[in-house]
DNA sequence: CGTCAGTTTGAGCGAGCTCAACGTGAGTGG
DNA sequence: CCACTCACGTTGAGCTCGCTCAAACTGACG
């Protein structure tokens, strides 16, 4: 641990967004966000980009560059944020001495991929109310994670941030969440979420989730 | 090379529907495809299934269960098929004496990530026909990867698979198939297939991919 | 106080889904 | 060898969910 620790480096907080590096730049390092949040998008040759997830307190950005030594999103600060960053080369070496270090960043990796998965199953499948209510609830046990309530939180991304990471547009997102509100059972105001209703919420999506 | 070919097991070819492990399996190797192909899926509670990956020659499978030991997805054979097994302690261990095989695991895992993230793009924001010409599109390249024609080659899945995993319905990849024949884009003989336009698919897609 | 990004709401439309029917080919049993 | 079956594939007609377009509202910030 007093190891890893020497090889990370902590960087100047960053503001709203501030971007912590760029599609096709060379890939350096992976980051842990320590506070605030992320967003990594794509921008497609059209112009019009797309959200390719979010990125917490507690969670580990950047692995997108691992495989080709360049960036394939870009990531931005969605807020307020700092983060520690893991020059992976360092990483790489440290792990190779230390057996539990490699193998928590294989855990890491394919948690990673499994957390992609099932995005990959609610695109292809979910309507667009049980993929906000799935979204709210993923949210929720994020942020459960690190010990903020799992009922009552802030979102940091704008409607049209989780319409293009949900394949919606953001009328749809508008008009859906108040459709819930109306339902009884979330409460919304502006950015601030409340789940009234988990059970309810995990019944729309269909039971064998969160 | 040779340490990490001491550790690999050649298991018994797999005929069409045998099970490579299935969800919920505890999780104890991965598995490289040596000839044939799979699909990955998962069972929702509601009884449907969804298809979240295809396997072909020279690609990797298993990986979504390193996180939590346990697979996420089933694996099943879409033709006759054999496979190489590596246990993926052994794996681990190898890997802290050999740099170079922890580098390059290391880098499966994130093409892994960044081809699901590329997914998620997808099912997010392209058409129907986009979806098609880009499955299409990405089915050549990976045969071309190991040899084969990129411009004609043979479908091992149903239309029904590649339904699920784009997010369309079995009528839409179908009518859709042929609707992109009649364009004289591609030419489609059951599961045949032969790219007769590339360029205009790669238009399709919006330019840059592929 | 004006501006502008973000959000909401409504009306109308259309891409892709649903439902239904039929076609086709590989496998199976008589 | 043929008849039968069944999974897979195609095609069409109609419908619906979510998109598009338009307009108005809100709050943060210079």
């Amino acid at each position: 641990m007093q190891q890893l620790d020497d090889i990370v480096e902590r960087n100047r907080p960053y503001k709203k967004a501030d971007h912590l590096y760029r599609q096709h730049d060379e890939f350096r390092s992976i980051f842990a966000v320590r506070s605030g949040s992320f967003k990594t998008y794509v921008l497609s040759s059209s112009g019009s980009g797309r959200v390719t997830g979010f990125y917490l307190p507690g969670e580990i950005i950047g692995m997108d560059g691992i495989a080709d030594r360049t960036h394939a999103n870009s990531a931005v600060a969605l807020e307020h944020a700092s983060i520690c960053e893991i020059p992976f080369s360092q990483l790489e070496s440290l792990s190779l001495k230390l057996p539990s270090l490699q193998h928590n960043f294989f855990s890491i990796l394919g948690a990673e991929i499994t957390k992609d998965q099932k995005i990959h199953t609610i695109l292809s499948s979910y309507s667009a109310e049980q993929r906000i209510a799935s979204f709210l609830l993923g949210v929720s046990s994020r942020y459960a994670r690190v010990g903020l309530s799992p009922t009552r939180f802030h979102l940091p991304m704008t409607r049209g941030d989780i319409g293009e990471y949900l394949g919606l547009t953001v009328e749809t997102v508008s008009k859906l969440s108040t459709a819930l509100q109306k339902k009884g059972l979330i409460s919304v105001d502006n950015r601030e979420i409340a789940l009234l209703e988990k059970n309810e919420l995990r019944a729309i999506v269909g039971a064998d989730e969160f």
